[in-house]
DNA sequence: TTCTGTACTTAGAATAAGTCTAAGTTGCGA
DNA sequence: TCGCAACTTAGACTTATTCTAAGTACAGAA
């Protein structure tokens, strides 16, 4: 009886503890990119011992390393973490700072006219506004 | 007889100081796109007096907030500076890390397709790839 | 001219995000 | 059951940036 979680980082060769498992159920369960921190502050008070900031950091790079979250960078000095690793962009709420995805099939394919030298691999938009409540 | 660089600032309401001349000479003459620390770097030794960091960092904000440049952000932790602000997008050469302009009519114009709500004011394109030589 | 107030710059301290270190803990596999 | 490698921890460290407190520059008033 391994869980959804555990199943899912034993499929992305990443060894479930309980620290990487409550940290990755954590993301799978938000749709709000939190930042490290507020992961930190989600998920210590859900493991029976402390939870030290550095197993965050490493637990967070690892799941990055292994494909199971991305990183996802909107404004300076602010990196955020992202379960949906499906192809998708981001619209920014410039208000309230709130990041929301973007199905990548609900923007037009981009199309580029670039020097032949320049190979692309991928690309990502963000976009600016505002929610209207 | 003010210099083409003080026109610059006085136009868009900054008080032409050497630092601040010296610092927007530099980020209109180059186009790769410098961190704080690169800025800092290239133009202490243009000055008769000693710059501090401070200074950089007070004078990019400066420059930020009058439209003189713009921030960049393709990279967690790395705020780079921008003096081209016609409307561009960036290519980011992921094996170096160099970030090229790309001009917005290089790109073509994005469609979205979200909900009402979302009221959409700019975008920007990050590309990622490589720069065969 | 000199005076003077405000804006600017400075060095270094403080903060914040993230990494590293050294020591202890866990838990699978022989 | 044991041994070992992988993992976690607290706290030190690093790096980017901001803040602070004190000094400097300089335009306008007198
Ligand atoms: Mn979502
Ligand atoms: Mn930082
Ligand atoms: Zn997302
Ligand atoms: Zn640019």
């Amino acid at each position: 009886m391994t869980s959804h979680i555990e199943e899912l980082l034993t499929t992305h060769g990443v060894k479930p503890t309980a620290q990487r498992a409550v940290i990755a159920e954590y993301l799978v369960g938000t749709d709000c990119h939190p930042t490290a921190d507020e992961v930190f502050q989600a998920v210590s008070t859900k493991l029976p011992v402390s939870l030290s900031r550095a197993t965050v950091y490493n637990t967070l790079n690892a799941l990055v390393e292994a494909g199971v979250i991305k990183e996802v960078v909107t404004d300076p000095g602010r990196v955020r973490y992202d379960a949906n690793v499906s192809d998708h962009h981001h619209f920014v709420d410039v208000k309230t700072g709130q990041v929301y995805d973007v199905d990548a099939h609900k923007v037009s394919a981009l199309k580029l006219d670039l020097a032949p030298e320049f190979s692309v691999n991928s690309y990502h938009v963000t976009i600016f506004g505002e929610v209207k409540k």
